[in-house]
DNA sequence: ATTAATAATTAGACAAGACTAAAAAATTAT
DNA sequence: ATAATTTTTTAGTCTTGTCTAATTATTAAT
């Protein structure tokens, strides 16, 4: 199998990946998993090696088959843990990170099967993230970021793009949750703030809460 | 915090430990963790510099408050885990022991008050053993071995000694379970087996059978 | 096109935790 | 009490994963 460290590094390559394009540089991984561009070569090296990753020097790495298929395991569970925390154990959708950060990593077929039973086969996180399949395979629901929509346009809140507990936890203080209706009622030129009507309330956002909302139109 | 592998050995310090004895020794530690007992030694060291462990040259190891704590904190993570598995995932339990053996190092208050709270605040494991409170208080339940009870005597069967995945398996074939209600109807001499009542039916049972049952005596 | 800036790699060191082999201490047997 | 055996420790090595410092390659700027 493989350690903890490896299958962090695969996480962050799965994350910074952007499909159809060039490889992740070795900073990236480094700048994301908050270590050095010398220890990132030293591990690419290792996935290389493992035939987990396809990498060209000074250009970039990208996932093999196998390594995508990992890595996706690691993000089901990560995503099927915060489900399960936030449903049955009364964790917050900003307390969750953590903690399912440690539980990614435990090795169990049968629980994670068992899991996904129990909570119902979840198909997104608490944060709109969409949960992996058993083989690796993301549903891709179509949406679009809330400051992308023009006035009079409609959605759903569906997710959010900055998981920070500063941001979620200003979204609860302002009562925006996943699901509620959202219509733009008008957009301000001057500030780039949204005027908003939202589970049939009205409120101003800002241009920076906006840009990380996403929605599903409608 | 603690290191996994620091954690290992409070543990098995803690498993190994008779209240009022001397301590536990380097080899038996070696043993229980499958490791060398060179290893052992760095290690007692090291816990010993956290002031985790007492220690005295050739004499033996003993947990400090602390350290006891901590072993004991392990231990109730263990045995949560394990009454989650088999009654939330559908796991029986010789399942249990691997993927508690890795859910048991989750670090997170909070994550633990809320399971206990989600499991209704079991006392004991699948196995019937005594889930330690969060301060390492342990319940003590009053229990022999069925292999010490007398012809006539009888009570329920509360917990297995030796919980391997053998054992637990010929008691499900047996259909032998925890709550059951035993009662010694015969001795034996010659093969020391016993004959036994239990749950309405008749049976025999091995010496060493009998010798890895724990029994409330009624 | 040459220089300046940036990004990536290599070399060497370190800590944790394990191992082997050998030495030292303690215990058991005669 | 001395020898034989067992247990424990020490010394030195290895692997994993990290780091710093120095070097090399690439890209950007003039």
């Amino acid at each position: 199998m493989f350690s903890q460290s490896e299958e962090n590094y695969l996480k962050a390559i799965y994350h910074l990946g952007n499909p159809s394009q060039k490889g992740v540089s070795t900073s990236d991984i480094a700048n994301k998993l908050d270590t050095k561009a010398s220890s990132v070569s030293d591990m690419i090296k290792k996935l290389s090696d493992k035939k987990l990753v396809v990498y060209k020097k000074y250009y970039g790495v990208n996932l093999t088959k196998k390594g995508k298929l990992i890595a996706a395991s690691v993000v089901r569970k990560h995503r099927l843990w915060e489900v399960f925390l936030v449903d049955k154990l009364n964790f917050t959708w900003d307390e969750v990170h953590d903690v399912a950060e440690q539980l990614e990593h435990i090795k169990s077929k049968k629980l994670m099967e068992e899991l996904d039973s129990f909570l119902g086969f979840p198909k997104t996180d608490p944060h709109g993230d969409p949960i992996p399949d058993k083989n690796g395979n993301l549903q891709t629901i179509e949406k679009t970021l809330l400051s992308n929509l023009k006035k009079g346009e409609s959605g759903i809140c569906i997710g959010v793009k900055d998981s920070s507990s500063d941001f979620l936890q200003y979204l609860d203080k302002q009562n925006i949750k996943l699901g509620d209706q959202i219509k733009v009622m008008d957009k301000e030129a001057f500030d780039e703030s949204t005027h908003i009507q939202i589970a049939n309330r009205n409120m101003n956002i800002s241009k920076k809460i906006a840009a990380n909302l996403y929605i599903q139109l409608q």
